[in-house]
DNA sequence: GTCTTGACTAAGC
DNA sequence: GGCTTAGCCAAGA
């Protein structure tokens, strides 16, 4: 069905380990979404309210949060995001430090059981 | 039914 | 480093 996808970008986002960030459009590759980048931003905008998954760990790819300067869920991400120990450098993260690694993930932890 | 918009990205100037 | 263009596709007007 089509909400297939939201759940795949869900489940996706849902392996972002703390402490770590992913790209939009890493997430969508991870889900098999190819370059779909948009409709992960459109399943997490989707996303509910006090869901259980990690939306704050996805990030552009500039390392940068997407939203708008100022919005509530902007600062929401960066504050969560600094708590789980990212660092933020004149806004943006450095993804090649912070940005996460599924190949690492998985060694580490295995799959998810899919 | 078409047109616009958008939590995007990569490539080209 | 920034701006523009093109690609992708779903939801809202």
């Amino acid at each position: 069905m089509a909400n297939d996808a939201r759940d795949r970008i869900w489940r996706t986002v849902s392996r972002i380990p703390a402490g770590a960030v992913a790209t939009y459009g890493q997430v969508a590759r991870e889900a098999r979404l190819g370059r779909r980048a948009r409709m992960v931003g459109r399943a997490l905008r989707a996303l509910p309210n006090g869901s259980d998954i990690p939306w704050h760990r996805v990030v552009n790819a500039r390392g940068e949060i997407s939203l708008p300067a100022g919005s509530e869920s902007a600062s929401e991400q960066r504050s969560r995001l600094e708590d789980e120990g990212v660092e933020f450098i004149g806004g943006k993260i450095d993804l090649d430090r912070f940005r996460w690694r599924p190949s690492v993930d998985e060694l580490l932890w295995g799959p998810p059981g899919e």
